[in-house]
DNA sequence: ATGGCTGCAAACCGTTTGCAACTAT
DNA sequence: ATAGTTGCAAACGGTTTGCAGCCAT
């Protein structure tokens, strides 16, 4: 288990050393701008964010170095419904995913009821359980989204 | 909330009709094959199967046909990790899916614990659930991936 | 100097769409 | 007759990849 205390940029290049991999310019503007965000970034918008630290940076690269943050632990990927892929640093604890279907305001929980149950429906199956995913999508409650919601079902 | 009792065929029939849109041969024939599948096929396995009982019927009708099939209610779509949508009839009740990282097999599974503390977690951040999604993943107990894992493990 | 890394553009893959011909109503 | 439906092929959007040059080691 992977000591949660260090430093992404310690993590990092313990990573790529590990790997014979190499820390560049761009890995570490991409690295600083990734974590520096609270949320679920799509490559999108992390790439006009990254670009604005270093226009010169492609956005292949991008996706090439978000890789490496999942492949290396320090980043998750996840799929909401149809959309692009999102990423969110790995330095918190797990937790899943609650998504306004109007609005799409996303909201994270944790539940640890939630959690060992699947672990036992898992076991119950024969199953050794290695990962998981959980989405919940439903209408929100910001103004903006009950008002729409309201309007809507006037019609 | 739809009769599940009533067969595929007048759900369908019913669907069309209340929406002015037309029961053609192709529709019958896809339906006719997708409802016959007990699994989760992706488009191109239903393709294949389609055009084994109508060569004529195009890929875009298939698609064209499931996403009727999803508005109507009749079939779910489901997005495992990120491999092509899959889609089931929806003439059971609600499951979720584990799914076997090394051979791909998916497993079905039902716990009202969990759908009721979905419900209540929705809740408890003001949202009013409407759907939700979850996959566990992990390694099964067929004997090949028993195998496989074993023999990965001794490198 | 070596071999990993980069930006670019092209390729990719699942899915959607414009179109002219067709067909259920 | 009307308007929904079809097959085809082209377009699409997110993602990956081949390549020639670049740069960290």
């Amino acid at each position: 288990m992977p000591d949660e205390t260090e430093h992404w940029e310690d993590r990092l290049e313990q990573y790529l050393h590990e790997k014979g991999l190499r820390m560049t310019r761009q890995r570490q503007v991409i690295a600083r701008e990734f974590f520096a965000i609270t949320g679920h970034p799509n490559i999108d918008e992390l790439c006009a964010r990254v670009r604005r630290a270093d226009p010169s940076i492609g956005q292949a690269t991008v996706y090439r170095t978000l890789k490496l943050f999942v492949d290396s632990g320090l980043a998750n990927q996840s799929r909401f419904g149809d959309g692009p892929a999102r990423y969110e640093s790995a330095d918190v604890d797990h937790h899943d995913h609650l998504i306004c279907v109007d609005c799409g305001r996303i909201v994270e929980f944790r539940n640890d009821t939630i959690e060992k149950l699947q672990e036992k429906i898992a076991a119950s199956h024969g199953f050794e359980m290695t990962d998981h995913e959980m989405v919940i999508y439903g209408h929100c409650d910001a103004p903006a989204c009950v008002a729409r919601r309201a309007s809507r079902g006037r019609d």
